[in-house]
DNA sequence: ACGTCATATTGATACTTGTCTAAGTAGACA
DNA sequence: TGTCTACTTAGACAAGTATCAATATGACGT
C-alpha cells in the first residue's frame, strides 16, 4: 500500500496537470495565444515530440485543455470551465481574505 | 535524464504541493480552521502520523503553511501570501475572464 | 497505391513520490 | 536524572511519472 496516488477527484486531477513546469507553461501558451496547433506547441520545448503529445494527453484527460482535428493538424485550446475551477479551488482557500467585507487576519511567522 | 522534475520554480513547487488529496484537505482544514495542532491534522487521515508530519514538511517548504511552536505541540496555519500566489496562478491563467477588483466582465448574456 | 507530414501510441528506463516501520529529537514535568 | 508526550528524521519499498527511440495512425497530395 506505497506509492498510492488515488486520483479519482477531479481536483486533484485539475492540480496535477498544472503541477509541472512544461504543462504549466502550456496553459500559459494557450492562454495568451487562444488555440494554438500541436506542432506550435511541441517546437518550444526542450523535450521530444512524443513527450509533449503525453503532457497534452495528461492536460485534456484532466479536463484542462481541448483539441479540435482539422485537416492533418490539431488545435488547441483552454477549457474555460477547467480554469473556472481552478479559481474556485483558490477561492476555496481564503473564504475569509477573498472578496467580501473587509475581515481581520492572523499572521504567524515561519518556523526556522 | 529521464523523471526529472526539476521543480526549482516556486509556483511549481506551491502547485505540486497541493496536488495531494491528504494535503489538500490539509490546507482545507487549515483555511476553516484557522491555526490547527499537528496533532488534530494527524488525527483526521487514513494515514501513520509520520506521514503527515512528512505532507506538513512538503506544504511548509512549498510556502503554503507555517508551524508555530507552542511548549510541546506546534500550531500549524495557513500563509495568505500562498494564497495570493495561487490565486495569482489561476487569475493569469484567463487574464480577461477572472473576476477579481471591480472589473466589468466581458459577458454574454445581453445587459438589462 | 504511395509518400510525406502531423500527431499519437508503445515499450523501456531512470527518477520521483507516498507510505510504512523504526529510531531520533525536543519540550514538560517529577 | 529519568519518563512521559509530540513531533521529526532515516531507510526502505512499491507505485507513479517524465522522458526517449521506435513504431503506428491518420490526413492530405501525387
Amino acid at each position: 500500500m506505497a506509492g498510492m496516488k488515488r486520483n479519482a477527484d477531479p481536483e486533484i486531477l485539475l492540480l496535477q496537470a498544472a503541477a509541472d513546469p512544461i504543462r504549466l507553461a502550456i496553459l500559459r501558451q494557450l492562454a495568451l495565444a487562444g488555440p494554438v496547433c500541436a506542432c506550435d506547441i511541441a517546437g518550444g520545448y526542450d523535450v521530444t515530440q512524443p513527450t509533449v503529445s503525453h503532457h497534452l494527453r495528461v492536460l485534456r484527460e484532466a479536463g484542462w485543455i481541448a483539441g479540435e482535428r482539422r485537416g492533418t493538424w490539431i488545435w488547441y485550446s483552454m477549457r474555460p470551465e477547467a480554469m473556472a475551477r481552478f479559481e474556485a479551488i483558490g477561492r476555496a482557500f481564503a473564504p475569509l481574505t477573498t472578496s467580501g467585507p473587509p475581515r481581520r487576519l492572523r499572521v504567524v511567522q515561519p518556523m526556522s
